[in-house]
DNA sequence: TCTTTTCTGCAACAATGTTGCATTAATGGG
DNA sequence: CCCATTAATGCAACATTGTTGCAGAAAAGA
């Protein structure tokens, strides 16, 4: 399915700046962040950039992956339905190359804490990717 | 072992920012968000109140627990010593009262990933803490 | 093409993060 | 207790991100 018919399935117009976004942010099992997105949509106005990211997160098309130093990460929400993330899905920093992923587990994160009521469950794991340790 | 006690363990000076900003941490197990600390320690330039916490978080004496819609929340190094924060440290927010507490789990959350290597893990469980559902 | 609805760009402002520099305060020695 | 040294503080200034209002421009459907 094409963004164009993504966007139309999710009660948005199809507009320039939106099919940028969903360009820019690719295959989706990686988070960019908002300088990045800033830097390569700079044709477009940054408060544009602002409303449009919360537009297609609100509409269930991209999360915030993550914020770190006052700056945000969005990835697309891949297989990620519009209903919240599961306890299955985390986020991977490379502390070398700074790529963000979005990652699933096979198996569900569990534990409990007395007394609350857990609803959401966000995990961000730093470390050393793939590439970087070779 | 009270807080002047506290820096000077750590190689800071005793001023009076930093025995405020230990204070008005209180015991620990709950983190203030950036804008509270600001508000409570209106005395202070908000360049010292910056810098002090860098140096605090630099020390080991604080963490930075989460950070939130552009807000970052401090809390005491409470048992965390200086080396990083395992696996058995959360956080936990009340979407209800915007508390914020750093809790230990009995276990250590485990998992691993293909061809990763994890340095640290970030938790935070949002939901509804005990005195909010009651 | 026209109308309606939504989106976009601009202006403006708030909050946090960040750095440089001169002044002030904390420490340890005499 | 005072002095010299070293570190901390306050102020000014600026960058970045978040946020809102509003008028003009663009998308969608008839």
């Amino acid at each position: 399915m094409d963004a164009a018919t993504t966007l139309k399935n999710h009660d948005l117009r199809v507009t320039k700046i939106r099919l940028a976004i969903l360009e820019a942010l690719g295959d989706g099992h990686q988070a960019k962040p908002y300088g990045e997105l800033q830097a390569a949509l700079g044709e477009f106005d940054r408060t544009t950039l602002y409303r449009t990211l919360l537009a297609l997160i609100d509409k269930g098309l991209i999360h915030k992956a993550l914020e770190e130093n006052g700056e945000s990460y969005y990835a697309l929400c891949g297989g990620c339905t519009t209903h919240a993330h599961t306890h299955d899905h985390i986020h991977f920093k490379c502390n070398d190359c700074g790529t963000v992923e979005c990652l699933h587990l096979s198996s569900e994160i569990e534990f409990t804490l007395p007394g609350v009521a857990i609803d959401s469950l966000e995990i961000t794991a730093k470390g050393t990717c793939n590439a970087c340790s070779a």
